[in-house]
DNA sequence: GAGCTGATTGGCT
DNA sequence: GCCAATCAGCTCC
């Protein structure tokens, strides 16, 4: 019997839920990826966060929901993918960065106009190849039409490092707390340009 | 390959 | 008006 995504973030701290993450399928209509980067939001004492000192907007309403909310938000002219982690009022969150694509790859790069390691290497582009929108902010991984299977696949390695465009916030600039299968080319980190699908096998136990 | 920059939308002060 | 959890294309090594 599969955990509940409910057991599952009770389980764990959110920074090592950004962790557990990696290897999650995610799914929407015919389209499918393994996660391969996090990052973690830690709510009201994370300057980086959107919930910062406890800010509660309409816009963020749905970090303050039950965990498995999912929060969509826009960044520029690109959708931003995040899942509610803590109990209700606890507005501590996981952004998706980077997803393996899986199925759908012909849709995906009709959506893309973009196709291989490009599809979804990045928060923005993996909203724009599932198809994802402020349509899906606040509905949840029970009734949404996202669907989430933890533990699909095991890392053989995880690295850490800070977080991407957080600059002058101090700590929170610096901690680590983006999180990607080492060695995978398909995180959004622009250095590592290996064989794609030799790496990709090679990158799971 | 690495680093810089322009594009450009929406939310909040 | 200001700023932002970005991206892609362009330069210059």
């Amino acid at each position: 019997m599969e955990k509940t995504w409910q057991d599952w973030c009770q389980s764990l701290p959110t920074p090592s839920l950004a962790q557990a993450l990696l290897g999650a399928r995610i799914q929407v209509g015919n389209c499918s990826g393994l996660v391969v980067e996090t990052e973690a939001y830690l709510g009201a004492n994370d300057r980086a966060a959107h919930t910062y000192g406890l800010r509660h907007t309409p816009r963020n309403d749905a970090l303050w929901q039950a965990p498995g909310t999912i929060y969509v938000y826009q960044m520029r002219q690109y959708y931003l993918l995040n899942f509610n982690v803590q109990p209700q009022g606890v507005p501590e969150c996981l952004l998706i960065r980077a997803l393996q694509p899986e199925k759908g790859l012909a849709t995906m790069a009709q959506r893309r106009g973009q196709s291989g390691v490009a599809l979804a290497n990045g928060p923005g582009k993996l909203t724009q190849a599932l198809n994802i929108t402020r349509a899906d902010d606040q509905t949840t991984l029970d009734t949404g039409r996202l669907q989430l299977t933890l533990s699909v696949r095991q890392p053989v390695q995880i690295a850490c490092g800070p977080r991407i465009g957080v600059p002058n916030k101090g700590a929170a600039t610096t901690a680590p707390l983006r999180f990607w299968v080492a060695h995978n080319p398909y995180v959004s980190q622009k250095g590592a340009r290996h064989d794609a699908e030799t790496s990709a096998r090679q990158s799971w136990r």
